[in-house]
DNA sequence: AATATCTGCAACCGCGTCATC
DNA sequence: GGATGACGCGGTTGCAGATAT
Protein backbone atom coordinates (compact mmCIF):
# COMPACT_ATOMS: atom_id res chain seq x y z
CA UNK A 1 0.00 0.00 0.00
CA UNK A 2 2.34 2.34 1.04
CA UNK A 3 4.49 3.98 -1.86
CA UNK A 4 8.14 3.72 -1.58
CA UNK A 5 10.28 6.36 -3.22
CA UNK A 6 14.07 5.18 -4.19
CA UNK A 7 16.92 7.57 -4.19
CA UNK A 8 18.79 7.65 -7.20
CA UNK A 9 21.96 6.54 -5.41
CA UNK A 10 20.26 3.25 -4.25
CA UNK A 11 20.01 4.07 -0.53
CA UNK A 12 16.82 2.73 0.93
CA UNK A 13 13.24 3.25 -0.34
CA UNK A 14 11.79 5.94 1.90
CA UNK A 15 7.54 4.81 2.72
CA UNK A 16 5.34 6.88 1.96
CA UNK A 17 1.16 6.30 2.47
CA UNK A 18 -0.60 4.66 5.41
CA UNK A 19 1.01 3.89 8.22
CA UNK A 20 1.16 0.73 9.61
CA UNK A 21 0.37 -0.54 13.09
CA UNK A 22 3.58 -2.17 13.16
CA UNK A 23 5.43 1.27 12.27
CA UNK A 24 3.20 3.13 14.74
CA UNK A 25 4.13 0.64 17.39
CA UNK A 26 7.73 1.02 16.04
CA UNK A 27 7.77 4.96 16.33
CA UNK A 28 5.61 4.86 19.58
CA UNK A 29 8.05 2.94 21.07
CA UNK A 30 11.16 4.91 20.19
CA UNK A 31 9.44 8.35 21.45
CA UNK A 32 8.61 6.57 24.76
CA UNK A 33 12.45 5.95 25.28
CA UNK A 34 14.18 8.34 23.59
CA UNK A 35 11.75 11.40 23.64
CA UNK A 36 10.82 13.43 20.30
CA UNK A 37 12.30 15.90 18.48
CA UNK A 38 15.22 15.42 16.01
CA UNK A 39 13.04 13.80 13.76
CA UNK A 40 14.80 12.92 10.94
CA UNK A 41 17.18 11.22 13.47
CA UNK A 42 14.42 10.07 15.10
CA UNK A 43 13.09 8.31 11.75
CA UNK A 44 16.42 6.87 11.31
CA UNK A 45 17.50 5.79 14.55
CA UNK A 46 13.91 3.86 14.98
CA UNK A 47 14.93 1.90 11.95
CA UNK A 48 11.70 3.52 10.08
CA UNK A 49 11.82 4.07 6.42
CA UNK A 50 10.26 6.92 6.61
CA UNK A 51 11.68 11.09 6.44
CA UNK A 52 11.29 12.91 9.46
CA UNK A 53 8.01 15.01 8.47
CA UNK A 54 6.33 12.06 7.79
CA UNK A 55 6.92 10.70 11.44
CA UNK A 56 6.22 14.37 13.33
CA UNK A 57 3.10 14.18 11.69
CA UNK A 58 2.12 11.20 12.38
CA UNK A 59 3.07 11.58 15.83
CA UNK A 60 1.28 14.72 16.31
CA UNK A 61 -1.73 14.15 14.78
CA UNK A 62 -2.73 10.36 15.88
CA UNK A 63 -0.64 9.03 18.12
CA UNK A 64 0.74 11.28 20.91
CA UNK A 65 -1.39 10.55 23.69
CA UNK A 66 -4.48 13.14 25.22
CA UNK A 67 -5.63 13.76 21.80
CA UNK A 68 -9.34 13.41 21.38
CA UNK A 69 -11.01 11.49 18.94
CA UNK A 70 -14.55 11.15 17.84
CA UNK A 71 -17.22 14.49 16.05
CA UNK A 72 -16.23 18.08 16.59
CA UNK A 73 -18.94 19.02 19.95
CA UNK A 74 -21.04 21.95 19.51
CA UNK A 75 -18.92 23.39 21.85
CA UNK A 76 -15.38 22.94 20.09
CA UNK A 77 -17.67 23.99 17.04
CA UNK A 78 -18.22 27.60 18.22
CA UNK A 79 -14.70 27.73 19.60
CA UNK A 80 -13.17 27.09 15.89
CA UNK A 81 -15.87 29.42 14.11
CA UNK A 82 -15.07 32.46 16.74
CA UNK A 83 -11.60 31.90 17.08
CA UNK A 84 -11.57 31.85 12.93
CA UNK A 85 -12.83 34.92 12.94
CA UNK A 86 -10.00 36.52 15.09
CA UNK A 87 -7.69 34.56 13.87
CA UNK A 88 -7.36 33.53 10.29
CA UNK A 89 -6.37 30.24 9.17
CA UNK A 90 -3.90 30.02 11.92
CA UNK A 91 -5.28 25.88 12.27
CA UNK A 92 -2.34 25.92 14.98
CA UNK A 93 -3.52 28.33 17.15
CA UNK A 94 -6.89 27.51 16.53
CA UNK A 95 -6.15 24.14 18.03
CA UNK A 96 -4.20 25.03 20.98
CA UNK A 97 -7.54 26.30 22.67
CA UNK A 98 -8.93 23.07 21.67
CA UNK A 99 -7.71 20.12 23.98
CA UNK A 100 -7.15 17.24 22.42
CA UNK A 101 -7.45 18.35 19.05
CA UNK A 102 -5.16 19.06 15.99
CA UNK A 103 -4.74 21.61 13.87
CA UNK A 104 -4.92 19.20 10.98
CA UNK A 105 -8.36 17.86 12.64
CA UNK A 106 -9.21 21.71 13.21
CA UNK A 107 -8.52 22.40 9.22
CA UNK A 108 -10.38 19.40 8.01
CA UNK A 109 -12.83 20.30 10.67
CA UNK A 110 -13.38 23.55 9.00
CA UNK A 111 -13.02 22.85 5.31
CA UNK A 112 -15.11 19.78 5.35
CA UNK A 113 -18.41 21.05 7.69
CA UNK A 114 -17.88 25.02 7.99
CA UNK A 115 -16.36 26.84 5.00
CA UNK A 116 -18.06 24.74 3.03
CA UNK A 117 -21.32 24.89 4.16
CA UNK A 118 -21.38 27.78 5.80
CA UNK A 119 -25.20 28.74 5.22
CA UNK A 120 -26.45 25.17 6.33
CA UNK A 121 -24.21 25.69 9.52
CA UNK A 122 -25.49 28.98 10.32
CA UNK A 123 -29.43 27.81 10.32
CA UNK A 124 -29.00 24.24 11.98
CA UNK A 125 -27.59 26.63 14.83
CA UNK A 126 -30.60 29.24 14.30
CA UNK A 127 -33.01 26.69 14.20
CA UNK A 128 -31.70 25.04 17.31
CA UNK A 129 -31.57 27.97 19.33
CA UNK A 130 -34.68 29.15 17.65
CA UNK A 131 -37.14 26.11 16.88
CA UNK A 132 -39.83 28.29 15.39
CA UNK A 133 -37.49 29.02 12.62
CA UNK A 134 -37.60 25.70 11.49
CA UNK A 135 -39.13 26.05 7.54
CA UNK A 136 -36.97 29.52 7.13
CA UNK A 137 -33.85 27.50 8.02
CA UNK A 138 -35.11 24.91 5.36
CA UNK A 139 -35.95 26.71 2.37
CA UNK A 140 -32.87 28.75 2.96
CA UNK A 141 -30.27 26.02 3.12
CA UNK A 142 -31.90 24.80 -0.18
CA UNK A 143 -30.96 27.85 -2.11
CA UNK A 144 -27.94 27.86 0.40
CA UNK A 145 -26.76 24.32 -1.47
CA UNK A 146 -25.83 25.88 -4.46
CA UNK A 147 -23.10 27.37 -3.65
CA UNK A 148 -20.98 24.85 -1.23
CA UNK A 149 -18.08 23.12 -2.40
CA UNK A 150 -14.73 24.71 -3.86
CA UNK A 151 -16.17 28.03 -3.02
CA UNK A 152 -13.68 31.10 -2.86
CA UNK A 153 -11.66 31.73 0.04
CA UNK A 154 -13.60 34.73 1.09
CA UNK A 155 -16.88 33.20 0.92
CA UNK A 156 -16.15 31.51 4.66
CA UNK A 157 -14.58 34.62 5.89
CA UNK A 158 -17.50 37.01 4.86
CA UNK A 159 -20.01 34.94 6.24
CA UNK A 160 -18.52 34.37 9.59
CA UNK A 161 -17.34 38.52 9.56
CA UNK A 162 -20.93 39.34 8.79
CA UNK A 163 -23.28 36.77 10.76
CA UNK A 164 -21.52 35.63 13.58
CA UNK A 165 -24.83 33.19 14.83
CA UNK A 166 -24.55 33.09 18.46
CA UNK A 167 -26.15 36.66 19.93
CA UNK A 168 -25.60 35.39 23.46
CA UNK A 169 -22.15 35.22 22.30
CA UNK A 170 -20.88 38.16 21.61
CA UNK A 171 -18.78 39.07 24.37
CA UNK A 172 -16.15 36.85 23.12
CA UNK A 173 -15.37 39.42 20.39
CA UNK A 174 -14.38 42.04 22.36
CA UNK A 175 -12.29 39.24 24.16
CA UNK A 176 -8.38 40.21 23.92
CA UNK A 177 -7.56 36.81 25.20
CA UNK A 178 -8.13 33.77 23.06
CA UNK A 179 -7.45 32.01 26.33
CA UNK A 180 -10.81 33.42 28.07
CA UNK A 181 -13.05 32.04 25.34
CA UNK A 182 -12.02 28.39 25.40
CA UNK A 183 -12.22 28.98 28.98
CA UNK A 184 -15.73 29.94 29.02
CA UNK A 185 -16.11 26.69 27.10
CA UNK A 186 -14.19 24.31 28.28
CA UNK A 187 -14.28 25.12 32.16
CA UNK A 188 -13.64 21.72 33.46
CA UNK A 189 -11.66 18.75 31.90
CA UNK A 190 -15.18 16.89 32.32
CA UNK A 191 -16.65 18.97 29.84
CA UNK A 192 -15.07 16.00 27.46
CA UNK A 193 -18.07 13.83 28.60
CA UNK A 194 -17.94 10.76 26.05
CA UNK A 195 -16.08 12.37 23.34
CA UNK A 196 -12.76 11.13 24.51
CA UNK A 197 -11.28 8.51 21.97
CA UNK A 198 -11.84 5.26 22.08
CA UNK A 199 -11.47 3.91 19.08
CA UNK A 200 -7.63 2.75 19.59
CA UNK A 201 -8.16 1.64 23.42
CA UNK A 202 -7.17 -1.91 22.39
CA UNK A 203 -4.11 -0.55 20.14
CA UNK A 204 -3.14 1.39 23.38
CA UNK A 205 -3.39 -1.35 25.44
CA UNK A 206 -1.08 -3.45 23.86
CA UNK A 207 1.56 -0.95 24.13
CA UNK A 208 4.92 -1.63 25.95
CA UNK A 209 4.96 1.10 28.33
CA UNK A 210 2.88 2.66 31.38
CA UNK A 211 0.46 5.66 30.91
CA UNK A 212 2.99 7.60 33.76
CA UNK A 213 5.48 7.91 30.15
CA UNK A 214 2.92 9.83 28.73
CA UNK A 215 2.20 11.93 31.05
CA UNK A 216 5.57 13.53 30.94
CA UNK A 217 5.02 14.43 27.13
C1' DA B 1 -27.26 -4.89 -7.52
C1' DA B 2 -24.22 -1.94 -9.94
C1' DT B 3 -22.40 2.38 -10.72
C1' DA B 4 -21.57 7.21 -9.90
C1' DT B 5 -20.91 10.83 -6.82
C1' DC B 6 -19.95 12.82 -2.45
C1' DT B 7 -17.70 13.21 2.02
C1' DG B 8 -14.28 12.96 5.55
C1' DC B 9 -9.81 12.30 6.86
C1' DA B 10 -4.91 10.82 6.78
C1' DA B 11 -0.93 12.06 4.70
C1' DC B 12 2.12 14.69 1.58
C1' DC B 13 4.13 18.97 -0.26
C1' DG B 14 6.01 23.49 -0.36
C1' DC B 15 7.34 27.33 2.00
C1' DG B 16 8.57 30.28 5.94
C1' DT B 17 10.96 30.66 10.30
C1' DC B 18 14.40 29.75 13.52
C1' DA B 19 18.71 27.95 15.34
C1' DT B 20 23.29 26.69 14.59
C1' DC B 21 27.68 26.92 12.50
C1' DG C 1 26.08 38.25 7.79
C1' DG C 2 25.35 34.17 4.96
C1' DA C 3 24.65 29.10 4.42
C1' DT C 4 22.57 25.16 5.97
C1' DG C 5 19.48 22.09 8.21
C1' DA C 6 15.55 21.14 11.24
C1' DC C 7 11.16 22.19 12.40
C1' DG C 8 6.41 23.85 12.07
C1' DC C 9 2.51 25.49 9.54
C1' DG C 10 -1.03 25.90 6.03
C1' DG C 11 -2.61 24.20 1.64
C1' DT C 12 -3.58 20.38 -1.11
C1' DT C 13 -4.17 15.67 -2.62
C1' DG C 14 -5.58 10.82 -2.68
C1' DC C 15 -8.32 7.32 -1.17
C1' DA C 16 -11.77 4.58 1.39
C1' DG C 17 -16.26 4.47 2.91
C1' DA C 18 -20.92 6.35 2.62
C1' DT C 19 -24.67 7.80 0.05
C1' DA C 20 -27.40 8.66 -4.04
C1' DT C 21 -29.04 7.31 -8.51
Amino acid sequence: MARMICGRTGEPAVRKGPWTLEEDLILVGYISQHGEGSWDNLARSAGLNRNGKSCRLRWLNYLRPGLRRGSISPEEDMVIRELHTRLGNKWSEIAKHLPGRTDNEVKNYWRTRIHKKPHQSKLQLQAQQHPGLDSVATSESASASASTSQASSTVGDEYMQASFPYPELTWVADQSDVGAITTRFFSSSDDFGDNVWNVEDRFWETLPFADPVYEAL
